[in-house]
DNA sequence: GTGAAAGCGCTAACAC
DNA sequence: GTGTTAGCGCTTTCAC
């Protein structure tokens, strides 16, 4: 039990050479079914594993990949995981997790550490697109898929939401209540997806004749004080916003915790609409609108994405882009009409 | 760049052997200054970093720690590998994650996998610690660590919650409260934490006279569905209870969409304390009561485990028992008099 | 203080 | 079809 059985003792059961069973646990052909019974039953007898260590030396594979995330604990991050180990558990594949903390710093160290391990690949969502490196060091990683990011001058694979659909959807909505005055939350603008969230949110602002006003978009890190600074800075603008939208679900916490404190409700001080959905957007009261994605799926994409660059290296580059999509729930409200108010006064 | 730089191209270009270089590469003593001088000028110019498939050949060991559980997604599990993570990863080591599902049978293949790769240590949270063959499997291992689950048989280390504490005052906050019928939704008795947290309950009501009522606890597996049915079936009794205990976050959820989908509110159509804090429970509205405990540390501790086993493999097995407490916020309330309505019918 | 050489468990030529 | 053998990159005796 203690000391694993190696290929030898196997062979020597089987009463074969070393290179026999090597082919029968490699499914290779020409091994004569008796050969190859004898050593099946040897190796179950045995309860025979092959290392993995010396396999991976030899081959320089290791059938493990790396996930580098900012932090596993976000449960974007801990779903995508979740659903990259289904894929690639199937085909014999580890996930080996490395946590970031955000700090580009740390996370080229924990590259290097992959590196170092010989990960077969990669799925990474980079802290900060913009690193100088970045792209040499993930281009030396024989396969790569960058989760809604974006990194030039390296040819890896990506995958990333829709992030304009379900923006376009949501501020319709908005729109469509009497909201004139909608603010945005986001995160770091190396990012692809804060980026393209922003992006989303002004052309489609623009799209429904509403002047985007700069001061209504914040970013930031993608934190639960950044969400809470910001809704702090925003009401306390001359002419505040009447609608928010918080471009992740850290970013939600810090809202929903900022307007808690001021004796603030959703959707009567603000109507709200929340960047991926969770058990709090869901359970809240009242729940609250949200733009969906599956982030299960992303990891599966993810995983996926990896299985056929590993199958062909030279295969070009390839993006997929997953869907989202507006839920509307009781979080938004019409806008209650202040020309009353501004016609008295004249 | 594309190619790993080797302990022989260090040895060539720092003009000595290869055993100098490893000596240098493993802090040995008796290597001259000169030596190790030129050594670690030609590894930083090469960028050399030691292939870990070979050195976990030769040595034994891989410096990777496999992470055991049925859901990373679970927000306590994500917690606990970042704590874990972020202790171990100082030391060397990278966690490889084993997402079991739940299913005994996919984490015994899970772990002899962990196995075969050599890990280090494991740290496990099993799905069903009556499991035969369990005990053997674990053993397996140089160094196994259990987070709030207990296997006979096998001398491991382990870390666990003590879940009495935070219930004791939650059972005592409750029926300061009045409430004389309270129920618990726990999870599956095959696990310490959801066993421990069902003892707590029937041994505190005892403690405060009252009479715990079988048919008030309710266990199952660990998720919202389960949460969900016991709530059904709760309010379907002939005398309902007037408070609920919510054994995980898993069953909180399930709990939480049950009271809405019924058209109930929390206190006022039942008091509710949920097990494990996370945003749903601080920011529902109300905030809801929790018994807490830190997640983070949980997995902190089990790394802290896992490194003094590896660090001394004869040492006693180790139990390491963490705080939980009893946070009161606004989801409990006092039991609204029924003496009078029964009054009415006498 | 340093080097030569054996070998960890496996795969992949290459011979038969 | 099958066996023999040479390493993969490293650590670790054992000489010197």
């Amino acid at each position: 039990m203690r000391v694993p059985t190696t290929i030898r003792e196997v062979a020597e059961r089987a009463g074969v050479s070393v290179s026999t069973v090597s082919r029968v646990l490699n499914n290779f052909p020409y091994v004569s079914e008796r050969a190859r019974g004898r050593v099946l039953e040897a190796m179950a007898v045995l309860e025979y594993r092959p290392d993995v260590a010396a396999r991976s030396m030899r081959t320089g594979t290791s059938r493990a990949v790396g996930f580098a995330v900012s932090d596993i604990s976000n449960p974007l991050f801990s779903a995508m995981a979740k659903g990259a180990d289904a894929v690639l558990h199937p085909y014999g594949y580890s996930l080996v997790l490395a946590n970031a903390g955000g700090d580009p710093g740390r996370e080229a160290e924990l590259l290097s550490a992959l590196r170092q391990r010989r990960v077969d690949g990669l799925i990474v969502a980079v802290a900060d697109e913009t690193q100088p490196g970045l792209a040499q060091r993930l281009g030396a990683f024989n396969a790569c898929v960058l989760v809604d990011r974006e990194v030039r001058g390296v040819p890896v694979d990506s995958i990333c939401s829709d992030h304009s659909a379900g923006m376009a959807q949501a501020l319709e909505h908005l729109a469509s209540l009497g909201h004139r005055r909608v603010a945005l939350v986001a995160g770091s603008q190396a990012q692809l997806g804060s980026r393209a969230r922003v992006a989303a949110f002004r052309s489609e602002l623009t799209r429904l004749g509403l002047e985007p006003d700069p001061g209504l978009v914040r970013t930031g890190e993608l934190s639960a004080e950044t969400g809470a600074a910001a809704l702090g800075e925003l009401l306390r603008l001359e002419c505040p916003p009447t609608a928010l939208v918080a471009g992740n679900n850290q970013l939600t916490v810090g809202v929903l915790g900022a307007l808690r404190a001021r004796g603030l409700r959703v959707p009567g001080g603000l109507s709200l609409v929340a960047c991926d959905d969770v058990d709090l957007t869901r359970l809240h009261t009242p729940p609250i609108d949200v733009i969906r994605r599956d982030p299960v799926e992303l990891g599966r994409g993810a995983a996926a994405l990896l299985l056929e660059r590993l199958a062909d290296p030279a295969a070009p580059p390839r993006r997929l882009v997953l869907p989202t999509e507006f839920e509307r729930r009781s979080s938004s409200t019409a806008l209650v009409e202040l020309v009353a108010g501004s016609g008295a006064g004249g």
